[in-house]
DNA sequence: AGCGTTTGAGACATTAGTGTCGCAAACGAG
DNA sequence: CTCGTTTGCGACACTAATGTCTCAAACGCT
């Protein structure tokens, strides 16, 4: 196989990430395939959607994973909670396109397997949060799916800043640490 | 005249935030004419989606002159354009989403004169957060660009809060503001 | 009530995208 | 080199949405 599964998937994410209305012959062409293998591969453009949803999901998760984010929500210790915190968000930020798929395209939101998986994903950051606010590492008098939401928000500003260059990829991750943590004040 | 252009254009940014790629006739349905109607007062749906942008940029600027934007600019002293500041983001989430459209809809990018028109608006903001940066109101060591992108995605954040019912709407600007000048930490 | 305007309903042609198929060429393992 | 597989290409039917048009009904104003 000359492209595989993996690459057109890739391919068509970061095409998606800019041009959100693409056709599938669109997507062919980027991924270096025909129309009809593109179909060979994906019988619908529904399916393709979806294996692309599950890519972002997939990135995101091993982006929590590498943090070790379960170990780390029942963490107490601050510094490790601060630690881990800061890993996630430079880890976020190395899959940025494709964890952004899954913040901003509209095709997480309509299919009921995928809004499961981002929901548990999201679940478990929360539960990060929570911990870091009962070990003071966060405000506790934010509300948790307060603090989530921002740092979704900080990340598609993060994403939008290395598409427009504004800002360099090296410097990305301690911007975001910094900012996330003590603001713009 | 029962339904008003301005009643549409509403009508339909409000559609378009969760059903982005509603059809003309779920826009003229959820507006309350028919398809034929809508036709006549706009003659095709690119027309009907800059008029969309158009206002999202109008409710925009309305923010940004409510609290006297460019007279901040050229303020030097820290609590008034902090002050300036907080009001913005109040008033902005006052508009989520309406603003809203004009941060994540790709209507946007693909009209020259909106995206010229939202460039604009945004240079002002820039404009107010180096004066902010000046006066050391805002953290002197963060690109201009990069307060500009993560402001604009906590803008994003808390929409998506509203939308989700997460924080209330009185909540909001407190929450927004705070978390702004002082993160999450 | 009468008149000019606006609206809704439906029909229509046109377009763009989708998904399927068959066939010939290219490819790769043996 | 040869055979089985994969690919690209083009044709095709089908669908959904767009934009135009006509006509009768509803509306507002005087």
């Amino acid at each position: 196989m000359a492209v595989t599964e993996e690459q057109i998937v890739t391919a068509a994410i970061h095409h998606l990430n800019t041009r959100p209305t693409a056709s599938m012959a669109d997507l062919a062409e980027v991924a270096g395939v025909s129309r009809a293998t593109l179909h060979r591969h994906f019988s619908s453009r529904d399916d393709l959607l979806v294996a692309l949803g599950s890519r972002a999901l997939a990135c995101w998760e091993e982006a929590q994973d590498s943090v070790g984010i379960t170990a780390a929500a029942a963490e107490s210790d601050p510094d490790r909670l601060r630690g881990t915190l800061s890993d996630l968000l430079t880890a976020l930020v190395d899959v940025a396109d494709e964890h952004g798929f899954a913040l901003t395209d509209h095709a997480m939101s309509v299919n009921p397997d995928l809004l499961r998986r981002a929901d548990e994903l999201e679940d478990r950051e929360i539960a990060l949060f929570a911990a870091a606010q009962r070990a003071g590492v966060l405000r506790a008098g934010l509300p948790v799916r307060w603090i989530s939401n921002a740092w979704y928000g900080l990340l598609v500003g993060a994403r939008e800043s290395l598409r427009r260059g504004d800002v360099a990829r090296r410097d990305m991750p301690a911007l975001l640490v910094e900012t996330f943590f003590r603001g713009a004040g």
